[in-house]
Order: structure tokens, then C-alpha cells, then sequence
DNA sequence: TCTTGGCACTCACTCCCGGAGAGTGCCAGT
DNA sequence: ACTGGCACTCTCCGGGAGTGAGTGCCAAGA
């Protein structure tokens, strides 16, 4: 259907549109472009493309632009992923030496992945499926409320509030050994299926109260840690402010609704490559005019969670996969050594 | 120096300009509010009023804008604070009830804030200066890491990254029962005066692992948690599209800097009461066309933290300011009685 | 059959001009 | 001290002309 060179004038017209961010035309395509023919041979061909709905005119007058099938087509054919400089390399490395726990090194994630790309980054935090129950504590506090907190072997704490009754510090104390011999060392999914079961070993004195505990520890171990989202770069916003009602709004709204960026990185998830989502490829009907590009990160085989990048669709693409790419696998990597 | 009508005219001016995002001319002000004299008369007052600094032209032929001095004067002794509508009375309400924990609080607040004032919302984490050392917990993890948790008596759980070195179970648990022993009970001030003596009373054997335990403590007692600051409402900005570089820009940016947020609402710290910073009175130079209306907030005397807006110089005041005292007093109130 | 130069045409963009309208400052009169 | 009147200033359209980039098409050439 499309042969070499209109293939080529395709890949003209994205990268020239990207950066002058101005429509193309014939003339200037092959002054900047060795292409060895033409503007009036260039001019047929975009008359293909156009057919073919990789491209369109602003007016009738103006040059061309891509549309989304177009950066589609780039994408997943034309566009060589650059390789990061050694300065973003660089970056890289020093951003996330020092990190201290996983709080910290999703907050620095987020910062990186904005700097070197430019956009608004969106983390995800990551889900340690692999970390096993470490130590569960009940704290009594004012009156009848209580904290019941669970360690992971990760490193993560999570706590919720929980009314303890009148409980005495005896009962509490035999609870915490009763739950910490039953879970520690079991991994989250299989703590679940334990303490459905725990519960009717408790002693009858101790049911009402073990209930409640038991309740909250099972909201702990299964709620997903990963519904947690951060953003940061927003401020890269302000480049696109001629695109304030197709960009800049109705990203400040996306960021605003974390279930819409959940889903938004949400569709990424599964294969470890990076993703692109192009203008209505997103399942998010006010992003039309912006580009996800997301990729999961994990540790062999091990998915956690998704990071990824909101811009408007006229981006630089390749640089952009190549810098997610490399976030993701470098978190990935540090997570894992820990 | 500025009889009744002028003041009453620049009270009109400020209200004028501030729904009609319009420059306000003599005849609209005589039309608009009963001032009983004729557009002439007004004409030479303004002049006055400009030649004072409270308005200015933005050309010629225009009509006047209150300056940022005159918003001072209006926020000072003109502005008589609208009591809230029933419904956002009710929405308070509503919004909070069946928070969870503090940081659902924070998290609540922060949305309601935003909704009512239709400004981006900015809300600090409260210090909870009453609070008690409640629980110390050592938790071992991988290999010579681990982790120390501080549980307060307002429910606050924080936890920080230790080098445990090869410590034994029993050693842990000693120095969980010193510590617990020696902390609980005390007011996080006063915990961290106990905490540099307790090191002396350390067997030698257990010095250095109990040199970095109490260093964590000293950071978690002393870090201050008010440094966190959660931030909502930011689609608000997309009504100010128009002045997207005097205000959405320099906000934005702004919001991605704690430190710059710490000091826009520490600045209003101390006094419960609200404080309004209008345009260059903020300690933030990119922020000239906005002001700050914050608010601190606790309970019976006992200040806790700052929560407020940001929004345009021209913005409705004596609403806003409304909003933000109900929402601060309101929290304050809900986060005492738990 | 593909490519090319040429040519007429379209249309956004800019500049300019003139009229309308809002608003001001000033002055003389009450 | 206030008011009506008046001349003046400027912004804000709307229309019209010129410019230039870019296109589509066609006929000639390789």
C-alpha cells in the first residue's frame, strides 16, 4: 500500500511537525529531507497519505500534519528508539542513589521521569507481590480506637484504625502472638486464605474482638497498594499553553481523578514493553489530543505496577519511549537490590 | 484622607471588577449601585482614588481596576464577610463525616476546599503537638536492615529505613522494651530530651546498633510532619485560561515546590484568624498576580497547621475568606473530637 | 508508469483604515 | 461641592487589499 518513500514522507512529516510544531509542506520536506525528488512528487504521495488518513490539512492551504493513525504508524514502525544520552544516563543514576524507602524512591521516579522527559510523569506504586507478611502490630490509642499494623518484608507499612472495645492489654497481647505465628513469613495472597480460617480457632472470649482485627488485616492484605498514583511535572504543562483547552485542561482534570489515571496507566499493564496510547486510543474521552506512553516495571517476570508520561500527541516520541523505558527498567532493577 | 464615597466607591470598583473580569467605568458605577451623585462626581473621585494608589487605568479610555493596595483596603475594612450558604454549610458536613484516619482528613479537606472556593486548595498536615509517644517498634527485614515505627497517640504511625546490623531477636527485643519503657507516655519534645540520655544508660554491647536506632527516633520525633503539604483543586486554574502566564504558570510551578507552599501558608502561621496576601505582598515572586488566603487551624488555642487557597488578585474575598475560616474552624473541631 | 515543472487557485495572515463606543479630564455653571 | 457638557483619547471591531505558503492538476519528459 505504501511504498519506501511515501513511508518515508510520513516519517518527514512527524518529526518536522514535532519540531517546528508548525504544518509541513512539500517544499520544505525535501529541502530538509535528502528525499531526491520533487516537492511536485512529494505533493502526489501526500495526496496518498492524506487518502490513506495518515495525514491532514489544517485548511486547504496550509501543509500537512499527522494525524493519530499517522504517529500510530510511526510508532510502531518508523521510529528508531534513540538511545538516551549519557547525561540522561547520568541523571538517571543520581536521582535514584540515596533513595530510602519505597515512599522515596517513587517520589524521586516521578521527579526523573518528568525532568528527562519533559512531560507529566504519573508512578504508580508498586505492588511486592512477592513480599511476605514481616509483623503485625495492635496499638491501642484513645478510648476503644486502635491501630492494627501490618509490615511487609518489603519495608511497607500500612495501618488502619480499628475499635478494640475494652479490650485488655492481655488480649491484645495474645492476639498479636496468635497472628503473627499464623501469617509471618506467608505471602499476602496466602495470608488471606489463613485468616479466613484463623478466626475460628480463637478462643470464644476473644471472637467479637478477633473479628474486627481480622476484618481490617484482610482489608489491609488485600487491598491493592497500587491504587496509590503520583504525578509530578505538572509545571511541563505550561509549554503546551496555546493548547490550553485540548491539553492543558483536560490534563489538570485526568491528574485530578485518580481512577482515571489508573486506568489510564491501567491499559498498559501486563507486558513489560512500554505502551503507547495516541490521541483516542486512550480510554479517557477528554485526552483526544494527548499521548500516553506507559510501561510496567518489575523484576524478572514479576510485574509490580506501571509508570508512564501524559503529553500532547505531537511529541517526540522516540525519545520519549527511550527515556520510560529506561526509567522503568532502572526502578525495576533498584527495587529489586533494594 | 478617603471620605465615605470613595471608599464606598472603591468598594463598588473591587466587587464590579470582580465579576465582570471587567474594567469599571464611571457611568456602569452609578447605574449598578445607588450612589446618588452624578458620573462626574464619581469621575473625580477616582481620580483621587488613583492618584492614592488604590486603582489604575489600563489605558486611557478604559475603566479603573483596584490595585493590589486597593484590594488591601478592601480586604482590611470593606470587605464584610458573606456568611455561607446553607449548602455549603451542609457540604462541610457531608464532606467530612466518616473520615477515617488523619490522612483522610487531609485528604477530605482539601477536596472541600477546593469545591466551595473554586480555588486551588493547599492544606498542611496537622501538628499534632498534644500527641504522645504510644508504641516503638523494631522490625527486622532483609539482611541487616530494618525498620523502626513510632506510633502516636493520635494515630500517627511513621516509620524509618535502620541499619540493624546482625542483632539478634533478643537484642530487639530489649531494646523495643527500653525503649517503650522509657518513651511512652512522653510528648514528642520531651521524648527526644529523654532519648539523648537514654543512649548513656545503653550496655556497651548494645551501643552502636542503639546509636542508629535513636538517631531514627530523634529524626521521626523532630522530623516535622506539617511539612507535608496536600494540594487539590488545581482544574480550578483552567477558569484563569485567559491569564495563563500571569497565574496558571507561576501557580503551578509553585505547587510543584513544598518548599515554596510551606512558606506561602507559614507565613499566615500564629494567628487563627485568616490572613490575605495579595500580589506582591506574597513571599514568592512569581506569584504577583495572586493572593494567598490561609488559615491556621487547631483547637482551643492549640495551633496545629495552616490550610488555605490560591487564587487570582481578583477574586471574590469576602467569600473566599468566608470558606476558609468555616472549613479551617470545622477541621480543627472534627480532628479534636476524633 | 512514474516524475517533474508549470500554473492557477485557495486561504490564512497581516496591515491599514475608519467608524463606533466607552470612558476620561476639564471647565463653567449652579 | 456637585453637575452637565464637551472635546479628546484609545480600544475594539469590520472590511479590504496585498502577501505568501501551499495545494491540485495537467501536460510533457524519462
Amino acid at each position: 500500500m505504501l511504498d519506501d518513500r511515501k513511508v518515508a514522507i510520513l516519517r518527514a512529516i512527524v518529526t518536522d511537525y514535532v519540531s517546528s510544531r508548525e504544518p509541513v509542506g512539500s517544499r520544505a520536506l525535501v529541502e530538509r529531507h535528502s528525499l531526491n525528488v520533487s516537492p511536485a512528487t512529494v505533493r502526489n504521495d501526500m495526496a496518498v497519505l492524506e487518502e490513506e488518513g495518515y495525514i491532514t490539512q489544517p485548511h486547504t492551504s496550509a501543509g500537512r500534519i499527522p494525524t493519530d493513525k499517522g504517529y500510530r504508524l510511526f510508532v510502531d514502525r518508523l521510529g528508531a528508539v534513540k538511545p538516551l544520552s549519557p547525561a540522561e544516563r547520568r541523571a538517571i543514576q543520581t536521582f535514584m542513589a540515596g533513595a530510602l524507602d519505597v515512599d522515596d524512591v517513587v517520589r524521586r521516579t516521578v521527579r526523573l521521569l518528568a525532568q528527562i522527559t519533559h512531560q507529566v510523569a504519573i508512578v504508580q506504586y508498586p505492588v511486592l507481590s512477592s513480599a511476605t507478611v514481616r509483623h503485625i502490630d495492635i496499638v491501642p490509642l484513645h478510648g476503644e480506637r486502635g491501630l492494627v499494623i501490618l509490615v511487609t518484608s518489603s519495608g511497607r507499612v500500612e495501618q488502619r484504625p480499628v475499635l478494640l472495645g475494652y479490650a485488655t492489654e492481655e488480649d491484645l497481647a495474645e492476639l498479636r502472638t496468635r497472628l503473627n505465628r499464623a501469617l509471618v513469613g506467608l505471602a499476602p495472597s496466602h495470608a488471606v486464605d489463613r485468616l479466613t480460617v484463623l478466626l475460628d480457632e480463637f478462643p470464644l472470649s476473644m471472637r467479637p474482638l478477633g473479628t474486627s482485627i481480622v476484618a481490617s488485616l484482610l482489608e489491609m492484605t488485600t487491598a491493592d497498594p497500587s491504587t496509590r498514583v503520583v504525578v509530578g511535572g505538572v509545571p511541563n504543562l505550561t509549554r503546551f499553553g496555546d493548547q490550553f483547552e485540548t491539553t492543558v485542561k483536560p490534563v489538570l482534570e485526568a491528574l485530578e481523578e485518580q481512577v482515571v489515571l489508573l486506568r489510564l496507566l491501567g491499559e498498559a499493564g501486563g507486558s513489560t514493553d512500554v505502551t503507547v496510547r495516541i490521541g483516542h486510543e486512550n480510554p479517557y474521552e477528554p485526552l483526544q489530543a494527548t499521548s500516553v506512553v506507559a510501561s510496567s516495571y518489575g523484576h524478572a517476570n514479576d510485574v509490580w505496577a506501571t509508570l508512564g508520561i501524559v503529553g500532547p500527541t505531537r511529541m517526540d516520541y522516540p525519545s520519549t519511549i527511550a527515556s520510560v523505558r529506561a526509567v522503568a527498567r532502572y526502578v525495576g532493577r533498584f527495587l529489586a537490590e533494594g
